[in-house]
DNA sequence: TGACATTAAATGTAGGTACATATATTTGCA
DNA sequence: TGCAAATATATGTACCTACATTTAATGTCA
């Protein structure tokens, strides 16, 4: 569906600025999908992001500046995203023996096996099968990046 | 500047995945550039749409389900963000005497005058000369759109 | 070595989304 | 007419980002 018709404003100033809307709008749906998908779960987006970089750490552990730099929000707030994951015993906390400052964080094996269940659902194939092919993604990422360069 | 380098992950499973994860981020990166255009004057991304959608109207007032309507994000709380306007003397609310269960609101001469000097500032043109043509625009709007249909 | 800067995490505050529920008013209809 | 359904908004709760500040531990260096 054309974003005119999704957001029933028939005229952009120029395909620029509808260029920008459209790109808001179809993260913010995708995102919402994700949500959804994982609410049955008890988790939220960023909940999952995080107990997904604890596997790939796992059984190593992770610092919360770990968990920061390999975020895509940088800004967002790991230290009380990780308290809710305590809370669901999904993750540890214990201070870092090494550097009495930092906290080693740990996936639990509940923590791992909802990551299993989330996943033997196929939820994250969701939009795989999405209608562009690959040289469309291979496009659309060239635009993205470009789109980023500043003046 | 490449997905890859930006977010500091060289690999990813597939172009779909990239191009899912380079949509988010930059959409993310567009918001994060409007609201920091918009923070000098105190203003919200959502606040300052609200004021917008009222001038428009002005000097005919506008309901809360009219500015649901027109917002991009229709499950935002226009309630709450009128009441920070409104905070602000940049809107008025009055209980709309042809239906008293809505609300007229109104943006006041403060309020228009605050959304010319922002306009004034040139911050909203920030990214007009950006660096993709009008076929690459179309191109994007294209592939956005494509990508919202659902199997 | 002791004062000071730096680092790692946590916390405070403002404002946002998402979703459920409450309150008041109007509408519709038996 | 009166009562239930629908409508318009407001409010409550959980969780999120953004940004500033605090607290504790560690490094540094005169």
């Amino acid at each position: 569906m054309r974003i005119e018709d999704e957001i029933k404003q028939p005229i952009f100033r120029d395909e620029h600025q509808k260029a920008y809307i459209n790109l808001i709008y179809t993260a913010g749906w995708l995102q919402l999908r994700q949500a959804a998908a994982f609410k049955p779960f008890g988790l939220t987006l960023p909940q999952f992001n995080i107990l997904r970089i604890l596997r790939g750490q796992h059984p190593l552990p992770a610092t919360v500046a770990l968990l920061i730099d390999r975020m895509l929000d940088k800004t967002s707030n790991a230290s009380r995203i990780v308290d809710r994951l305590e809370d669901k015993k999904l993750v540890t906390r214990t201070v870092c023996p090494a550097n009495r400052r930092a906290v080693d964080i740990r996936i639990t094996k509940t923590g791992l096996e909802l990551l299993d269940q989330i996943e033997a659902t196929g939820v994250l194939n969701v939009g795989s099968n999405a209608p562009l092919n690959e040289a469309d993604m291979r496009q659309l990422n060239d635009l993205l990046d470009k789109m980023r360069t500043v003046e």
